[in-house]
DNA sequence: CATGAATGAGCCTTCATTCAT
DNA sequence: AATGAATGAAGGCTCATTCAT
């Protein structure tokens, strides 16, 4: 069998996420991956030390910090970047692998360190880079506006309103968080 | 030690949100459940057909759907009912135990149809309800501003930032919700 | 099924027993010796923690120590105890099924602290404390009588010659440990 | 790296050896006696074709055979032949590695026929062989006293006792089995 | 109601062995 | 000769569930 370097745990990965998404990562045997993954059993731990090594790797890749992180390095700010993480989010969860490993690997952030510390740079640094690059400069309702931008993003995710689709939904939220932020009561 | 009727059950039920919220559903042995309680781990199954069934019942009450019931049923409007809300969820978040249990019942919801239908209830019926009490009369945006509303709890609750209080955040949260709504581009 | 308390416990130690002096401790599946006992695997584990716990009860068990020591305890000296520890050492050992366990535990004393611990007590001390009940005060010289009456026995037992029986072995085997203590060159 | 022929065998077998001696025969993986000797997991198979066959050829050098061979061949008698395995023996398992290695291998002697066959060469004809060397007729009692000579020594190795060194135990280990031979109650 | 011994399915993991390169 | 990816069998152990008492 001739197979790329990489290759094989790629397709590892690949395979978990989509047992994982199905069955969590604690009902998914690792069986079921090496088979949809379409190698042995042990070939599984020839990659990865253990399957909570596997499950790691796979939570880490369906949090959205990468969106985060992307968005921030193209330099763009105000309604630009929310645009550009708003984009980036419902694209990678329209997909319900991703959006119930998402599920998932929150519950995990309980459990494993390494998530919780991904989920603690994601919703505590990063969240308020993003608003000071959004308001211009730091204050505690910005970071509430993107708090509530992106929990309106996650809840949209989480259950996908047959009447509003997903363009005029991130209009209508990035308006919110902006004017909410601007015109509220206590500037 | 006298127990009544129900008592027991009642026990079993905290002991196991105590033991879930530590492990996760799956990783938490019914026989630590059991000990928690200070029962027998054949006890258990006499109150609960399976362990399904226990893992179904914490994962409901886990829920925000009272909170929100309560609210609606109280007949608040405008701000008012989203400050209902908002209190009863921050108040009950508030313990690490029922904040871990969330994160591990919305997990559940890919798993079992009975948590997919409450947090279907919740997330279309209950927010859209909200949102007319809140802005008076269907509308699009204001399902999205409610979504934000949610989100923004969520995430609050997910990392309590150290520098802002509960009150504060509501407060905040609240009038974004309404501002936005009410000041964006397009009313 | 009715059974006695510590019964199961027992008949799983017995069946350990002849599977693991047939098998190597190591080579001895659980399973094996759940048939042999007649309960599940299961089982096995709810009366040991661990295959390493019942492999270590096992272990002591095929160990001399009980031997000497109730020997010792009786009161005996002279060539009187000597001729008790033989009799019993050669009583038990004459069981290939204890007999092959008492090769494959004195292995264990590389691996497990517990094993090693015996040894040394039975080696040093108790070794030591029946050649002063011989030879009547401690002396370099009696200690080396000892390991060679010990030694001898273990020998004998490794292989039982064919032309020697064990009455005429043991006997002559306190002569010589007697003699050889009292007629050497340097008393 | 330069090497001849049969060096790398030997390596082989000397890494194997050191994890033998350390894990016993059957928990040491051969990944780790590859990586001791420098070499690829494979390599091991290529110079032998079992893990068996390398356990076997370990097993076989670490028991004292070729030095009761040695000794016979060079035709001493009396003392001077017990002087010769003594000093041998005792030189050999002075080397922990070596001492471990006996344990276990006299432990396989319970599973292979090569081991058995070894054992029996040297507790019956070879132990036989000295003890005529040695009082030169053959005797139960000389055989007797042989097997409390060669068991001293087992049981030496074993434990070396702090108070006792090398050369004055051997000397009275010598002094005892000749004498407890001679001047025994029935000579 | 209550207990806890007993069961058995299933899971993660290890490891000897093979084989293409 | 040498490598190390790949395999598959087997093992230890956990744990939900049952049931006699």
């Amino acid at each position: 069998m001739i197979r790329d370097r990489g290759d094989v745990r790629e397709r590892i990965v690949s395979a978990a996420m989509k047992v994982f998404s199905r069955y969590g990562f604690f009902k998914a045997p690792v069986h079921l991956i090496a088979k949809e993954a379409g190698v042995s059993k042990g070939l599984v731990f020839w990659y990865f030390r253990s399957k909570q090594e596997l499950v790691i790797e796979v939570a880490k890749r369906s949090l959205p910090l990468e969106i985060v992180d992307s968005c921030l390095e193209s330099g763009l700010s105000g309604e630009k970047i929310l645009e550009c993480i708003g984009k980036g989010y419902l694209e990678k969860y329209r997909d319900p692998v991703q959006r119930n490993l998402l599920l998932h690997a929150m519950a995990l952030e309980t459990l494993y360190k390494e998530i919780a510390e991904e989920m603690n740079s994601l919703c505590e640094e990063r969240i308020d880079k993003v608003a000071e690059r959004v308001f211009g400069k730091p204050s505690i309702k910005g970071k509430v506006a993107l708090r509530a931008f992106f929990g309106g993003l996650m809840c949209y995710t989480l259950r996908r309103p047959r009447d509003i689709d997903e363009e005029a939904f991130l209009k209508d939220l990035i308006d919110i968080t902006v004017a909410g932020f601007r015109n509220g009561t206590a500037p």
